[in-house]
RNA sequence: GGAGAGGUGGCUGAGUGGUCGAAAGCGGCGGUCUUGAAAACCGUUGAGGGGAAACCCUCCCAGGGUUCGAAUCCCUGCCUCUCCGCCA
């Protein structure tokens, strides 16, 4: 949610910030809302003031033994009248509300302009593309002659995008989990969390899946109606919502594995081949809680700690910036890290790192008590993939793959799988 | 699932339908004392919002209700704790 004073102040200077994005703002709607509101809030508090001193006055005349009943007959309808108005506030100040959960967040004025996905610039690149002297397969290909890949049998017990990992492949995917774990919180200094897989709205609300990308959801039809995190971002970030941080327990740094459940509805049709788009995925996420002067520096370093990870495990990648039309709905500014996969001769994005400054702390209450002005201020939250799981057991099987069809065990990995060295067919 | 007890400021914890946004303690901040610190003492200290300002409004888990007036009374929901049952 964007500061509702920024919106007050300087609609104009919001709209032009949030053109870039494609994103149009209804001026003429909220600022005749603006100016409603304005105006039936203060009769209404006018109205409650009168209440207040007339019962105050009632009840000390109570007290000094005079009769109350001309008092009485003066506040007579004030209350009716007073019901009207607050249902009337109640109404506009939701309405407003409503609209501004619905308007994302300002892009960095250097986040570059762009329309889509083909305009995010390239920050960096690491590693060398491997060079083979054979035809590189896919994982699917891969994993299927290995027999340790299943797609067919998850359709089976559940539906499409769904997978079946066996033997050692699967067990290189827990290691995967366990390395990512390891390194974040031995190196990079988080601390491990474990939160629940199920959240209410009320967390979604403050991330900013929810009101505006429920259909991207699984969400259970009884009466609790919770639903199933889309990534450990939610519950993680929401550790904070309603709370206040003292200033020397900050930045909280905490990284989290959880499964992640995704609708992938209006994805139809799209990476419909392998484990690159699942309903259901295994990520390490990292989630910061800064000050707001230290989220850009934040937002570099966790995306460095993401970045180690492709690393230590070898794997060429790319950093891009994400640009104005391609950046997420909460997000000030982005950068994905995109894994170079020889099976697409292409680069797909495997984490994506996020500097989302008050915006969803401001949804979630999420605050610190600054030391020099004594007051509770927002904090700024930042969050990154480090990395997504299934697509980095993709990017091992489709980079260190052999002419045999056998893959090679990263180095980083080996003592997560009892120092084997080599995948091979079962 | 059954029975009971509770939810009050950063924390602990009082609170009779009427100067209660709320005692007290802890913590925080400022000061006195001290070479410095601790201790002691004194003072100060909830959040959000409206208004140009004076000032005003809202908030005692949430939502309804009763009342001129609700932290306090009534209803519903949520959460926590204790006991019993069941259970990985």
């Amino acid at each position: 949610m964007l500061d509702p004073k920024l919106l007050r102040g300087d609609l104009d200077g919001v709209a032009a910030k949030l053109a870039r994005r494609g994103y149009v703002l209804d001026i003429t709607t909220l600022e005749s809302l603006e100016e409603q509101r304005k105006a039936i809030q203060v009769e209404t508090q006018a109205l409650q003031a009168e209440r207040n001193s007339r019962s105050k006055s009632i009840g000390k005349a109570k007290a000094a033994g005079e009769d109350i009943a001309p008092l009485l007959q003066e506040v007579e309808g004030l209350g009716d009248q007073l019901k009207t108005k607050e249902a009337e506030l109640a109404k506009l100040q939701d309405e407003l509300h409503g609209l501004l959960m619905g308007i994302p967040n300002i892009p960095q004025d250097d986040v570059p302009d762009g329309k889509g996905e083909e305009d995010n610039p390239e920050i960096r690149a690491w590693g060398e593309r491997p060079v083979f002297d054979f035809a590189p397969k896919d994982h699917v290909d891969l994993g299927e002659a290995l027999g340790q890949l299943d797609f067919e049998t998850a359709a089976k017990l559940t539906g499409s995008r769904f997978s079946v990992i066996h033997g050692p492949l699967a067990r290189l995917h827990r290691a995967l989990i366990q390395f990512m774990l390891d390194t974040h919180t031995q190196q990079h200094g988080y601390r491990e969390v474990y939160v629940p897989y199920l959240v209410n709205a009320d967390s979604l609300r403050g991330t900013g899946q929810l009101p505006k990308f429920e259909e991207d959801l699984f969400r259970m039809t009884d009466e609790a109606g919770y639903y199933l995190i889309p990534t450990a971002e939610v519950p993680v970030t929401n550790l904070v919502r309603d709370s206040i941080i003292e200033a020397d327990d900050l930045p909280l740094c905490y990284t989290a594995h959880t499964p992640c459940f995704r609708s992938e509805a209006g994805s139809y049709g799209k990476d419909t081949r392998g484990m690159i788009r699942q309903h259901q995925f295994e990520k390490v996420e990292m989630v910061q809680l800064v000050r707001p002067e230290d989220s850009a520096a934040a937002l570099e370093a966790l995306t460095g700690h993401a970045e180690a990870i492709l690393q230590q495990l070898e794997l060429p990648y790319r950093v891009v910036a994400l640009c104005t039309g391609d950046i997420g709905f909460s997000a000030a500014r982005t950068y994905d890290l995109e894994v170079w996969l020889p099976g697409q001769q292409k680069y797909r994005e495997i984490s994506s790192c996020s500097n989302f400054e008050a915006f969803q702390a401001r949804r979630m209450q999420a605050r610190w008590r600054n030391p020099d002005t004594g007051k509770p201020e927002l904090l700024h939250t930042i969050n990154g993939s480090g990395l997504a799981v299934g697509r980095t057991l993709v990017a091992i099987m489709e980079n260190c793959q052999q002419a045999d069809g056998s893959i090679r065990v990263p180095v980083a990995l080996q003592r997560y799988m009892g120092d084997t060295t080599l995948i091979s067919k079962l």
